[in-house]
DNA sequence: CGTGTTTGACCTGCGC
DNA sequence: GCGCAGGTCAAACACG
């Protein structure tokens, strides 16, 4: 599967079929749990818990409201986006050269690859809520889509993460968001605190880690055996 | 008046 | 070197 999400370089999929908790399906909040991973030429897959990790620091807290969550210990000493952000500088992967690739720097001051997330939401609307507060900057006609591109930058001070967000050319119900780089700050509003869940979403079919761990090490695979997302 | 959006121009990387 | 496409800039504008 090249690009049915539009994006171009190197690209992997991660399927993740937990059901949609009815909250999530009724809001615009990430519905089809479809991850692209795209870091500075590297390939990575990431596995649902994989994705539940790197997604909260990338995207904001609102997001494991809809992926599926295990336990957040992670977070547990209450500096969510510091501990998030401090696991994915610890970070590494393996690149298309197969070397061991880390994350570390990648907001941006160090030289090394910043992460770059996409993933496909369907929703009405073309902007999610992910609880970060976003400038647009930019819109532009991409060849590659019959729809727009659309810009934006975090607007905290500093925090050099943008986002580009297009509609599905194939399919104009999806939304394609692409995430590029990491929160160097809190999500506004918020303070440090993961919100609560309203309710269990889903049972988390694996054992969550105790710790931050290094899920790059035992959850990347190759991204030809991806498979497709089911809903 | 501050903040955010719009939009054309400009810059840059890449393939030929 | 040239052209194309994607990404960014910045001035003008809208809105609360």
């Amino acid at each position: 599967m090249a690009a049915p999400l539009g994006l171009v370089g190197h690209e992997a999929y991660a399927a993740c079929s937990y059901p949609q908790p009815a909250a999530a399906a009724a809001s615009s909040y990430f519905s089809p749990p479809e991850l692209v991973a795209d870091s500075g030429g590297a390939v990575m897959e990431l596995a649902p818990p994989m994705a539940d990790y790197c997604l909260p620091g990338i995207m904001g807290a609102r997001t494991p409201d809809y992926y599926c969550s295990p336990p957040a210990p992670v977070f547990a000493n209450g500096g969510a986006a510091a501990a998030e952000n401090e696991m994915m500088n610890s970070m590494s992967y393996v690149g298309d050269d197969g070397r061991m690739i880390t994350m570390s720097g990648s907001a941006g001051n160090g030289g090394r690859p910043s992460p770059r997330i996409g993933f496909r939401t369907r929703s009405e609307v073309d902007v999610l809520d992910d609880g970060f507060k976003w400038r647009k900057y930019g819109k532009k006609a991409v060849k590659s889509s019959p729809n727009p591109r659309n810009y934006y930058r975090c607007s905290a001070e500093g925090c050099g993460v943008k986002k580009r967000v297009e509609r599905d050319g194939d399919d104009p119900r999806y939304v394609v968001t692409t995430y590029d780089g990491v929160h160097n700050h809190a999500v506004p509003g918020r303070g440090a605190q993961r919100p609560a869940r309203s309710a269990p979403l889903v049972a988390a079919p694996w054992s969550a880690p105790a710790a931050p761990c290094d899920p790059w090490g035992t959850q990347l695979h190759a991204a030809a055996h991806s498979s497709e997302s089911s809903y």
